[in-house]
DNA sequence: TAGTGCGCCTAATATAATTAGGCAAACAAT
DNA sequence: ATTGTTTGCCTAATTATATTAGGCGCACTA
């Protein structure tokens, strides 16, 4: 037969797109392999396991929303810089729910090393740099920032929201402001600069 | 043969205790029935489907969640309430893992208003009450704080928070301190105020 | 005590994950 | 070119889950 062409990065795309249209709870290796055009174990040569093939999805959606944050960041600081770094955070949740759910897949500890995730924690420090705050308020403030992004917008994708007319976007600024003014004012702040 | 009394109510509270055993995700419709001692297809004289089984766990969820954090807020106000309606959720999403992930489950909507989420909400603003906003203030607040809650809990039981060694119960402190005097300050209470 | 119906069972089908083993196309070396 | 080898995709087969259809006995009713 012809070859496909099959490699695990297309496969990796591929399940990708699948997640972001169905779900990705819903991904199968079956599902990939009906859309490459090929049958299931054919892909088992460049996968190990459905587990496996779900964690190259989330190793994907996690560079690709770290480049995006990355890419938003640059240049930025003070509250320009967590307004971009948010806007892109959900922008790229509603752009690719599927992806974004993979995100959150729980990969093994290795793997997470390896992973993008450290860039993300990274620039969630950069972020707080301009709010200055000592240790260990900042690590409790990379904590709380990753609570309050991942939070909302998994309420919000989940359709927490839509009960209620109000903008989903006008209380996202809202919550943006209210964490900056939480953190410029914060108390271990002056503790340190007076 | 002998008949092994099941009930909806049994084969849910059952589901519930292996998610939190085995994680929701690997809930199964069989696994439910072996522990119960009968044949899978016995239970689908209580339960339709597994989708089904999984919107029963997350309604049990609901409630009992309801019920821990209304025991909790009872008789209190202000920072207090904040502080126990947060304990309690968080308390409870430890305990409970596979329950918890269920609570987030997406249901249909007619389903979801006959569910303890309405309870969650009003329970929410009641904290908020102690703020005194205005709306829409008040609706963006409620959103903001079922963001942190979630997030910030959603992430430590993922093991977010593992690779650093800071103290995740500290860090929930200082969450709930920053979220409070955030609040407290917050400019849309003096345009009411003064 | 003879129904009658409910509750659990067996049988059967479809989909998914996965392993084992085959065959042919692509590539390398003669 | 031809032979040999690797490798990619296939078929076959197994196991688990979800689900439907239909049977049969236990428990309550008349």
């Amino acid at each position: 037969m012809a070859r496909a062409g099959i490699t695990a990065e297309r496969i990796a795309r591929t399940a990708a797109d699948l997640a972001d249209e169905i779900g990705f709870d819903r991904l199968t290796v079956s599902a990939v392999a009906r859309r490459l055009g090929v049958k299931d174990p054919s892909l088992y040569a460049h996968i190990e396991s459905a587990r496996d093939l779900k964690a190259r999805v989330t190793l994907l959606a996690l560079e690709e929303l770290a480049d995006r944050v990355g890419v938003a960041l640059a240049g930025r600081s003070g509250k320009d810089a967590l307004v971009a770094f948010a806007g892109a955070y959900r922008a790229y949740a509603k752009e690719h729910p599927g992806r974004y759910a993979a995100a959150r897949f729980e990969l093994d500890p290795e793997t997470a090393a390896r992973s993008a995730g450290p860039r993300h924690a990274a620039m969630t420090r950069a972020i707080l740099r301009g709010y200055d705050l000592p240790e260990p308020d900042q690590t409790d403030a990379v904590r709380f920032l990753g609570g309050v992004f991942h939070g909302y917008v998994s309420l919000e994708i989940a359709g927490g929201f839509r009960h209620t007319p109000r903008d989903a976007d006008a209380s996202w600024a809202w919550a943006l402001d209210t964490v900056d003014l939480a953190l410029r004012n914060h108390p271990a702040r002056e503790a340190k600069a007076e």
